[in-house]
DNA sequence: CGGCTGCTTGATTACGCTCAAGATTAGTGG
DNA sequence: CCACTAATCTTGAGCGTAATCAAGCAGCCG
């Protein structure tokens, strides 16, 4: 919520905006594919790892994150079992990650925007216990998780970042709990689609406007529902003006009733009737 | 599911086993509340900070830790927006951590036993989100954060650690998340119990019986499920011979079965009728 | 262009919630 | 220690939300 700022570089290529309605290659992507680019001059810059560490710290962590080459689509950055040797941030695109329960059924665990981190939850036992597979065109930096160690035992301002990182994380996740636990299908989708505006907008995308990466069938996984009720949702929530959704392209219309409906209760509510076909 | 092993002490003075039905204090419980106990000398070592840290680095974690005077059922440790100083670990006794949502309504994100560190969402922001509140009798440790954060930076052994407790923490997320989404209310609750069972076990006491220290309001508000659901849920397993409960004391008597029903799907599943009714 | 996968829409079912009342237990003070 | 009250838990009846089942439709691939 804190860090924009400097995302000027960003915001200054980034919004698609109302690019039109026919097919482009998926718009929120920061291309940066070709460029040979550093941290310190990433437009990444404070929501990643380097957050408040030093410039000549900086230079430590440069040396060691490697760049890979883009992931297409579908393509797997790790798979569940897999050893854990680095951490990957997300450079350009997005990755959704997924676990196997007990049944052998695909749960959704998150989508990745660029800046985030990926495979935290791999560190604890070496074995990524979760599939990392690519949403569209995207690249990753790649960095080796024991050179990661060892340096952020040198360079506090690291060490704390990382802790951060892991803990934001971990609220992150007890916030999706309260989600599944307690809120209607509305306030799931509707939640879904804010964390997803406020997400792109700190990246220097349109709050209002965005490209779901994923299916509707991700969404619903992630958001334990039924295929079938999220595109009612999303079909409901348009009659209702809250937003106009084309395929993958969504525009929210009504931010103040969005944050209601994603606030909202599965049913009481003192005072507020709830949007209904 | 790694580090059993000199859980001596523990099992040595702990299972309550069968202690008969009637009322006793609360029994899950290590008593060391008079003991000047280091950690070294703790039994909760391999399951805590400790774990993994040679002798000597040992030390210099103990002479951070402070010993709180132990607290009542329904103590606070903190409260949402209180400053966050310190981590905590629980010594004896257990604690619950809740959230608020949005709209002010509490969410239960966890049950914490012996040995587990609580606060660990707060070090993002600095700020706890969440609750901590004892649910009997319980003693903590007080781990300072800055004097840890410095700590890890000179003892690798230590930070490498507390990556291993966050990790395992966002894991832990993931499955509930997994749960939340997809699970039946059977299998909710089956799950919570065998989580119970093999967490008790790993702290030396009986896997089969143990007493639930939280109230069935608490186990269905963590669950995502109403009162009378978990009421009902614990009936039924009864009926069925999957268990036997008395308040508070649960035993579980077919443990095959509930790691059965702890896997099984909303509803369609291969081959095994679900016990109904 | 045909087959495919992903998305939408409709009809029906059912799981778990709500409401309501009663039964136990725990907590409190005389 | 018992009486009283408040809180927690259990049980029942009815209902509502979202899942399931079942087609149809549209975009996307070779």
């Amino acid at each position: 919520m804190s860090s924009l700022g400097y995302l000027g570089y960003a915001a200054a290529i980034a919004p698609p905006q109302a690019t039109g309605t026919e097919r482009m290659p998926s718009s929120n992507i920061v291309d940066l594919h070709g460029l040979k680019q550093a941290c310190s001059a990433c437009s990444l810059h404070d929501l990643c790892i380097p957050m408040g560490i030093t410039n000549e710290e900086l230079e430590s962590l440069e040396k060691i994150i490697n760049r890979r080459r883009p992931l297409h689509r579908g393509d797997y950055l790790y798979r569940p079992g897999d050893r854990m040797e680095a951490l990957y941030a997300v450079r350009s695109g997005s990755v959704k990650t997924s676990a196997l329960s007990d049944d052998g059924q695909e749960q959704v665990t998150g989508f990745h925007l660029p800046g985030e981190l990926l495979g935290l939850d791999a560190i604890s036992e070496g074995i990524h216990p979760c599939a990392a597979r690519a949403l569209e065109t995207t690249s990753v930096c790649e960095i080796p998780f024991d050179r990661l160690e060892e340096l952020a035992g040198r360079v506090p301002g690291l060490q704390r970042q990382l802790f951060r990182i892991m803990s934001r994380e971990i609220q992150t996740d007890e916030h999706l709990m309260t989600l599944l636990a307690k809120k209607s299908s509305d306030a799931r989708l509707a939640a879904f689609l804010l964390s997803l505006s406020s997400r792109f907008g700190e990246r220097g995308f349109s709050r209002q406007e965005f490209n779901l990466t994923m299916s509707r069938n991700d969404i619903a996984n992630y958001l334990g529902l039924a295929v079938e009720t999220v595109s009612r949702l999303f079909t409901r929530f348009q009659e209702s003006g809250l937003l106009s959704v084309d395929r993958k392209l969504v525009e929210i219309l009504d931010m103040d009733r969005m944050h209601q409906v994603a606030g909202a209760q599965t049913v009481d509510e003192p005072h507020s009737d709830k949007h209904r076909g």
